[in-house]
DNA sequence: AGGCTGGATGATACCGGTGTCAACAATGCA
DNA sequence: TGCATTGTTGACACCGGTATCATCCAGCCT
């Protein structure tokens, strides 16, 4: 059939993994037939496509990713972006994309940026052009810097923000109420009768924290003598520990606190402890983000979980059938639940 | 010079990337010298290649990694399996491979698996085929499975793991001296005068969680009215808690708790305030990998430092090694260093 | 019976690179 | 000047799949 001409270079092949030509001797077809299999094309004899099957799953036969994306112009790769130094829901967004991914034919393959900015923008796209993923999710922090999107759809990449709200650029693939979730947290705090709120702000550039705020100020406005002191933080530890520093520094120190992640509300427990305040006797704190943080922090912190890994997969899924060119699925509404434990309590009397 | 056939299909390309015959048309050569450069080989004249390489600069060229993995059977992607439901650490470690792998032009391809067990085995073994990695970098505690690395090894997939101490069946990569670090920690808790130590071991099917032990026990064991209590952990935050209830029950407990990583001892501290135990006063608790959840806690943890994302660079550095048949880099001896921190001091007097 | 129709299958080009080997020019040496 | 050698370069097959198109074979119609 083909040339006889020697083989090159000696085999050095590690795999010897079997090729479709295998199936198609195998199975006395040709491989386009098999292929054809291998694509669930209807135009097959059923009884040819029993043979081609069992060659297959003989042979232990699993179609190259590689030549079939060189042959499909798609990779089947699907890019996640992340540059956040505290990632400690990394994890869990990695298990609910891959459990996706698995199941669509697609890989998951992962590049961390070092770097912020404009410089983390050609980072990313010099990423997706290298790789040729098909498409990418994009975290936060990194999310949200500016022209991103706009960079990535120039560049013709699809791409989703694992974002909890519509980001600039990015398609609103997941709509989760936080004003709602920052309302349920002031009513909470209103509700066990705490009237000076302190809030722990996440960075004013990113929407969903706007919207936290949103929430909280707004539900608090609704009651009477209830007052906010804001101060802003980055979602980092130390800003949570110089905010908490700066709202319980005068007389008139909020009775509670919410800080817009848990991290920060971890920042503000420190500070707390080392102020001597008892918590939650002389003051409530909450966070956000229902990490295992929360959990393990002492006491243990109220949170406003999120569904991370429904998220994510809500996400991967979004893109998968931006990319194959199916029907959207519809917007994923996780439901942020405000989870109390420890941290909060009565307001004191004083 | 091609066929001047019609295209096919139409151009519903997304990227129009450009491609290496484009750069050979704009240098005036062949596709193969275009290669040539590509690969740095040393047969190309300077003049060729000052012009190629300007080429490829005007054109933004970028090789396609399917398309040169394809001709050369290999994929120049490396695989990281995790399944720890608790990855404190897993961006470190993703961010050490990725500083590795981008320098060396290969990609990251994650795959994090629900199982245990024979199955994970399966769904590893299944992971390696699909996407053809050209290695492996594995995990705890997935890579505590037994016969996992046989499994590995006779489906001819080059692995590493990035394990503290040699691993069954895996290549000893990196050495760390989990045993003098144990020994450490004895030593730091005894200086503070502590006699009765507790012990929250870590699993003892892991090697280096055996060597933490050793050390602990062996220092201890060096002076003669301290003694030892242990308890079993399984590196889980509810294990600690436990743990900590155990050794802390009785009347002659321990003035001082090693726990085995971060996360028990968070359990620790967590079981100490609520039996009003004061940290460090009338209890020191140390725990291990100096993790971020490490200076989360308040008290912020005594914990010992381990630094990851080196250990997971010096892993990727050692499986590319091996994977392009170089010379292989020296093991990796990473130190390991105790960082005092709020939750230790003086034993009570008592 | 002959032509038409449609389903099943195969031959072959192609995706975008690299490996092999031959062709060719320039150089060193006798 | 003739010839071997070295340095550059290109033609072509190939990696393992998919896409296009042609072919073959029944079954159906007039």
């Amino acid at each position: 059939m083909t040339d006889p001409s020697p083989l090159p270079g000696a085999d050095h092949a590690r795999h010897a993994e079997p090729t479709i030509e295998d199936v198609a001797a195998a199975a006395g077809v040709s491989i386009r037939t098999v292929s054809r299999v291998l694509n669930k094309s209807p135009k097959v004899n059923a009884q040819t496509r029993e043979r081609i099957e069992a060659a297959i799953a003989a042979l232990h036969f699993r179609p190259s990713l590689r030549a079939r994306a060189l042959a499909m112009r798609r990779s089947f790769l699907i890019g996640l972006i992340h540059n956040d130094r505290n990632a400690l829901v990394l994890d869990s967004i990695q298990r609910g994309i891959v459990s996706v991914t698995a199941e669509q034919g697609y890989e998951l393959i992962v590049h961390s940026t070092p770097l912020a900015g404009d410089a983390a923008i050609a980072d990313v796209i010099g990423f997706a052009g290298r790789s040729r993923v098909d498409g990418l999710i994009v975290l936060p922090p990194i999310s949200g810097v500016a022209g991103l999107a706009g960079a990535l759809d120039g560049a013709q990449v699809p791409a989703v923000a694992v974002s909890s709200v519509p980001l600039d650029g990015f398609a609103g693939v997941i709509l989760s109420d936080e004003r709602g979730a920052g309302a349920q947290v002031a009513r909470h705090l209103l509700d066990l009768g705490h009237r000076r709120l302190g809030l722990v702000n996440g960075p004013t550039t990113m929407a969903s924290a706007r919207e936290r705020r949103a929430g909280f100020i707004g539900e608090a406005a609704g009651t009477a003598d209830a007052s906010v002191a804001e101060t802003a933080g980055d979602y980092g530890f130390a800003s949570g520990m110089a905010a908490a520093q700066a709202l319980l520094a005068g007389p008139d120190r909020p009775t509670a606190i919410f800080a817009a992640n848990d991290i920060m509300a971890a920042g503000v427990l420190k500070v707390a402890a080392r102020m001597g305040l008892g918590v939650p006797d002389q003051l409530s704190v909450v966070g956000f983000d229902g990490s295992m943080l929360a959990q393990m922090l002492t006491p243990a912190l109220t949170s406003v979980l999120r569904p991370f890994d429904a998220i994510a997969a809500a996400a991967t899924r979004h893109l998968i059938a931006r990319i194959e060119g199916t029907a959207l699925p519809a917007p994923f509404h996780p439901t942020l639940a405000i989870v109390p434990a420890e941290t909060t309590g009565p307001a004191p009397k004083s």
